[in-house]
RNA sequence: GGGGGUGUAGCUCAGUGGUAGAGCACCUGCCUUUUAAGCAGGGUGUCGAAGGUUCGAUCCCUUCCACCCUCACCA
């Protein structure tokens, strides 16, 4: 066995250089490293420090007729998308973050050298260049070029110009090349920093201050997942990544500020898919003297804002659906939304007679029905929540399925909650907090017991948040969402990896030969 | 974790039990208002990895890896 591997091993490394010179890829760097070392040969630095520039492109051809009249030089830069060479002349698509224009290069204008070395650039190469606005013969608005310079050059080839990037593998692991060659793809993520700032404005003007809390914990809590541990070394004790802010909100909701929240990046080691991502986006707010209600009106107001800011519509498609923000949302509690949905009232139903309930729709898995509230809740996701398109508030949960919610004051069977749904998901939770030091303690002691049952989810003790709550936390309404997920809702994304720059993705790739192998094999042939 | 699918050139994709194909990109020419520029020539490949069947495997079989979809749990 050892022997075998030992075998294959020498045999792989007697050949390497027979192996890489048969790839094409490490064929195309090499072309360019050779034009790099001719450049500076002649004194052309391919890697200069900065440019000059008048104009974004955008600004450049929203003001072309003035330009273009008085013959003003105006410089321009970005990267080389397309080249089209004729005879001596040549004309280039530049494009920067921006937008695109056409820019022209005649060699009577710019003398043969210039020339040659315009001539010798690659899609790709990131160029400087001053000229003028001019029309051409088709009508296109372009640069004729006076002057240019190389500012970067490109080494490893583009993806194709027509059809892009479109294996999903390569378009996470390499989102820059996914957002050079794809301009939906740059405005999906320029829609989700639109979407943040018009949170963050609506949240500020409402006088909720933002806050940072630890991100490293000793100790983890908020809601129910498996953390992330790590270990710090000087102190030798054990930490956790976070996997939600509310402890550590709350704490500062004791402390006096009465309007908090924070954009948090939580952490949950879990599965990963179409909706997960072991890293996230939340945002948690805080709110005292106001209970869920109010916190609903405001998040409604709030959604609605940003709706419209982003879309400057309240109707916006997703997946098959068109949804419509116009408020106000439909209120429904989950109690009344089954009896519109089935005819049956449950609210006042023993244990089993939800559970026949249940098993009479179908319903029979008994983790999912082990006392009044799962049912419910079963019976619920089974028969409304695939109901519920427009965004609407669904409250009033049991008090079985809602740990960290206040007892509904009409109601003890019940807590004061609501998630709105869009849809058919979840955008948001909120709830009336708990701010009884006791009744909290003893849910902590009930989730301890499931954490010592095996419950890997279960949220362990935290004795400063309970000395922090017996110091008196005032009636606080509280809110979470998932940017994330509210981002796809917003851009019409299918996956959360759409929405996030860098999804996570294993890290072993067999069979491939990273470009840095390719490029030092490169420059060992060059030294010797 | 269960089920289904994909993996061939830098990119997008065809294809076959018998020496591997196209378009774009790239290289060499020609062309001074082109524009998915055009014309002529050039293929640059561990057909995801490792085994197996076979005279012969990119193709068939097994295992593995990555990615996608889907179901169950979580935001």
């Amino acid at each position: 066995m050892s022997n075998n591997s030992e075998k294959k091993t020498e045999t792989n490394v007697q050949s390497p250089q027979n192996e890489e010179a048969q790839i094409p890829l490490a064929e195309l760097l090499k072309i360019r490293r050779d034009k790099i070392k001719r450049l500076r040969e002649q004194g052309v630095n391919p890697y200069p420090y900065r440019y000059e520039r008048t104009h974004y492109i955008a600004n450049a051809l929203a003001d072309f007729d003035r330009l273009s009249e008085s013959e003003t030089t105006i410089s321009l830069a970005g990267r080389i998308m397309a080249k089209r060479k004729m005879g001596k002349s040549i004309f280039a698509d530049l494009r920067d973050s921006t937008g695109k224009v056409q820019v022209y290069v005649k060699l009577n204008a710019v003398g043969q050298e210039a020339f040659d070395l315009f001539d010798s650039l690659d899609l790709g190469d990131i160029i400087g260049c001053d000229g003028t606005l001019f029309v051409t013969r088709m009508g296109e608005n372009t640069l004729a070029i006076t002057r240019f310079e190389l500012l970067s050059k490109a080494l490893h080839p583009l993806p194709d110009k027509h059809s892009g990037l479109k294996d999903l593998e390569t378009r996470y692991r390499r989102r820059y090349a996914d957002l050079i060659v794809n301009p939906e793809v740059r405005e999906v993520f320029r829609t989700r920093s639109k979407i943040i700032q018009a949170i963050r404005d609506f949240l500020n003007n409402h006088g909720f201050l933002e806050v940072e809390t630890p991100i490293l914990q000793p100790l983890y809590g908020g809601g129910n997942a498996k953390p992330f541990s790590t270990h710090h070394e000087k102190l030798d004790m054990p930490m956790y990544l976070r996997i939600a802010d509310e402890l550590y909100l709350k704490r500062l909701i004791i402390g006096g500020y009465d309007k908090v929240w924070e954009f948090c990046k939580d952490f949950r080691n879990e599965g990963m898919d179409r909706l997960h991502n072991p890293e996230f986006s939340m945002i948690e707010l805080y709110w005292a003297y106001a209970d869920y209600r109010d916190m609903g009106a405001m998040f409604e107001e709030m959604l609605r804002k940003v709706v419209l800011k982003v879309h400057g519509t309240y109707s916006i498609p997703y997946g098959d659906h068109q949804i419509d923000f116009e408020p106000p949302f439909k209120w429904a509690s989950m109690i009344d939304s089954i009896k519109d949905e089935t005819g049956i009232d449950m609210l006042d139903m023993s244990h089993e007679e939800a559970k026949s309930a249940a098993n009479q729709l179908g319903i029979t898995d008994k983790d999912k029905l082990f006392n009044w509230g799962k049912c419910v809740e079963a019976v619920w996701e089974a028969k409304v929540e695939h109901t519920l398109i427009q965004p609407t508030f669904v409250c009033d949960f049991p008090v079985e399925i809602s740990p960290l919610a206040k007892r509904h004051r009409d109601n003890p069977r019940l807590t004061e909650r609501f998630e709105l749904f869009v849809a058919a998901q979840e955008t948001c939770n909120a709830f009336s907090e708990l701010n009884d030091p006791v009744d909290q303690l003893q849910r902590f002691m009930q989730q301890g017991k499931a954490l010592e049952a095996g419950d890997e989810e279960a949220q362990p003790l935290d004795d400063d948040f309970i000395t922090a709550l017996s110091y008196g936390m005032p009636p606080t309404a509280g809110l979470g969402f998932g940017v994330d997920r509210l981002v796809m809702l917003l851009t019409n994304q299918h996956s959360i990896r759409d929405v996030l720059f860098f999804p996570q993705m294993k890290d072993y790739k067999e069979g491939t030969i990273p470009v840095s192998k390719m490029l030092s094999h490169l420059i060992d042939q060059e030294d010797e």
